[in-house]
Parts: C-alpha cells; sequence; structure tokens
DNA sequence: GTCTATATCAGGATAGAC
DNA sequence: GTCTATCCTGATATAGAC
C-alpha cells in the first residue's frame, strides 16, 4: 500500500464521518489527500469502492476483539469486557464508528453487504453462553437484552460532546448492577 | 393545506425513508406525487424547506404523547408506558421515525436543529420521577439507564423484518425484569 | 395554484500524457 | 503511479405562461 494510497483513505474516512458519504464529492477527497481526483479512480475504480476497503479495513478492528472474547473463561469477564467493546472500538476509531452507524441506518442494505451479522451472532452466542455459566434463568433474553444496551452504549459514545462522562457513569452503573 | 401539497409531503416522506433523503431528488419526488417540480419550490422553497415541515408534523407526534406521560399517576404505569414509546410512535409513522433516525445520525446538527432535547429532558425529568417515588436508590442513573434502554426499543423496531416480534418478547421480558 | 421549459452547477468518471 | 484536462449526467432552482 503506497502512501498516497493510504493518505486517499484516511482523509476519505475522515470526511465521511464528517460530512456523510453523499456529501464528501472526491474532489474534496483528493484535495485534502493532496492528490489528484483521477488516482481515486485508478485505486479504487469508483467511489463506492473506497468505501468498501474503509468498512473492510474498519470492521477487522471489531473482529479481533470478538475473537479475543472467545477466549476469556470466567463468565463474569466475558459480560464485563463485552460491555467496553463500544468504548474500545470508537477509543480507537472514533469517525469509522460514526460513519459505520450513519450508513446503517440510511441504508438497510448495508450492513448485509459487511456481513455485520456474523459479527453479531458471534457476539450473541458469547454471551449467551456467559450468562448460561452464570444460572440465569432466561439466558436467551438476557443475551439480547445485553446486546441492547451494548448497542445503546454505542450511541451514547457516538453522540461526542458529554458523551464521553455520561457513556462512563452508565457503565459504571449497569456492571454494579449485574456485579460485574 | 391543498391536496396536492399534502401529497407533496407524503411522497416525499415515503422516499426520503425509502432511499434517503440526498437520493431522492425533487424530480422523483414531483413525479410521485403526480404533480410538477416547480410546485414543489412554490409551497416549500427548497428541498430542505420540505424536510423542515415533514420533520416538525412528525416530531408533534412524539410530544403530545409525553404530554400525556406526564398525567399519569402511578408510577409503575408511567415506566410502563415510557415503554410502550419506540411501539407507538413507530407504529404510527414507521417512515417518519427511520428517516429521523437516518438523518439525526448523519447529521449531529440535526437534532439541535428541531429541538430534540427539550423532548428528551422532559421524558427523562418524568421518568426519573418515577423511579424516585418507587425508592430506587440512584432514581437519575436508573433514569438514564432506561432511557438508553428505551433508545435500543427503537433501534430494534426500525430495523424492520424479523424486529416487530423481537421488540416484543423483548418488551415482556424488560418489564418483567422491572417487575411492571 | 399549477405547469413547462430551462439555466446553472457540481459531482463522478474517463482519456491520455508523463 | 500520478497528473491535467475534460466529458457527461443529473439535481436544484428559476422564469414565465396559464
Amino acid at each position: 500500500m503506497t502512501e498516497r494510497k493510504e493518505n486517499i483513505i484516511n482523509q476519505a474516512l475522515k470526511l465521511f464521518a464528517e460530512n456523510g458519504y453523499i456529501n464528501t464529492s472526491t474532489n474534496k477527497i483528493a484535495r485534502a489527500a493532496g492528490v489528484s481526483e483521477g488516482l481515486i479512480f485508478r485505486h479504487f475504480t469508483n467511489k463506492q469502492g473506497l468505501l468498501d476497503v474503509i468498512v473492510e479495513v474498519g470492521l477487522k478492528d471489531a473482529e479481533s476483539f470478538v475473537l479475543q472474547l472467545t477466549k476469556i473463561q470466567d463468565p463474569r469477564e466475558v459480560l464485563s469486557v463485552s460491555l467496553e467493546l463500544p468504548k474500545y472500538l470508537i477509543g480507537r476509531q472514533r469517525e469509522f464508528w460514526q460513519l459505520y452507524h450513519s450508513l446503517k441506518y440510511q441504508n438497510p442494505e448495508f450492513a448485509r453487504k459487511y456481513k455485520e451479522s456474523d459479527l453479531i451472532s458471534k457476539l450473541t452466542s458469547v454471551i449467551d453462553n456467559a450468562f448460561r455459566e452464570l444460572r440465569y434463568e432466561h439466558p436467551g433474553e438476557e443475551a439480547a437484552f445485553f446486546l441492547l444496551i451494548i448497542g445503546g452504549m454505542f450511541s451514547l459514545l457516538t453522540k461526542e460532546e458529554t458523551g464521553n462522562e455520561e457513556a462512563a457513569d452508565m457503565l459504571r452503573f449497569i456492571k454494579s448492577k449485574y456485579r460485574l
């Protein structure tokens, strides 16, 4: 991967996240990356191709996190770490996750295209297992509820501003609720 | 409000929700509404003006729901009805709420413009009060958490497909968790 | 209130040279 | 791999007639 190519990806991600995918012209991207517009098309075929690369790279992070999760033995620890997922991911790539969620809301096809569901179902089963080991009465439902909470944490954190502190408080509160 | 004007609003809402605001041209709207393109601009000045009207109308529904909420005495009932808010609103205007959330994610300014925060803070205080009356130890944090849950229900319901049934199960589960 | 026609403009994409 | 120049399309918005 040449430096210029990488530059295009980084600048595009930044602009897509700030202003939205559609609102960001290839022209703007080229200027931000200090590169000619044509080069974008050489490397990525079209604007969509550029987005595809960005998303694939970004999702790898989440995949590796979930993979780590499967290696944890203690069920309490599994739940506790799961709750940290939004904070962890957004801490590393806030821009990407903002972009990701906005696109997902906009276009239902989107999540399917990048096989997000595989990731979710793996995460769900790990959490389900944890509740099962902890002898919760309705582990399946608990897991679904837990995922809803994780999703909520994501929203909280994505909404910058006061979101960060608010989320930290929330995290503490949830952990105490579950005795983690 | 003339019939044609109303038609423009309805068709625009439908198309905006389906394909996104930016992806929907005034041309498409005009054709869908069986109306000339110029008429849109006569009535709404520009495309943004059309969106403004749609959002203002749509939000009134949520406002009136929250207003009803303030009139309920029994705190358990307050919580229970609050949880129904997503289902109620989306049941009445699924398209609108899909549009609303996608725009909100896309553009942080968006929610501010239409004073969504007023609505949220009113809802929060009602819920906070309920937990206070129920003698919960940390009513403020409980209320914030409860709002996170409500937000999660919204996401669940917005994602059509199997979302509906899943959400019904979730609702039942949450209510039993809170003994409502 | 409504339509038709059209001006204007910007974005995505391509061609060809280096 | 990279740049410059350029084409083409489609979208917003306006003007003027009815």
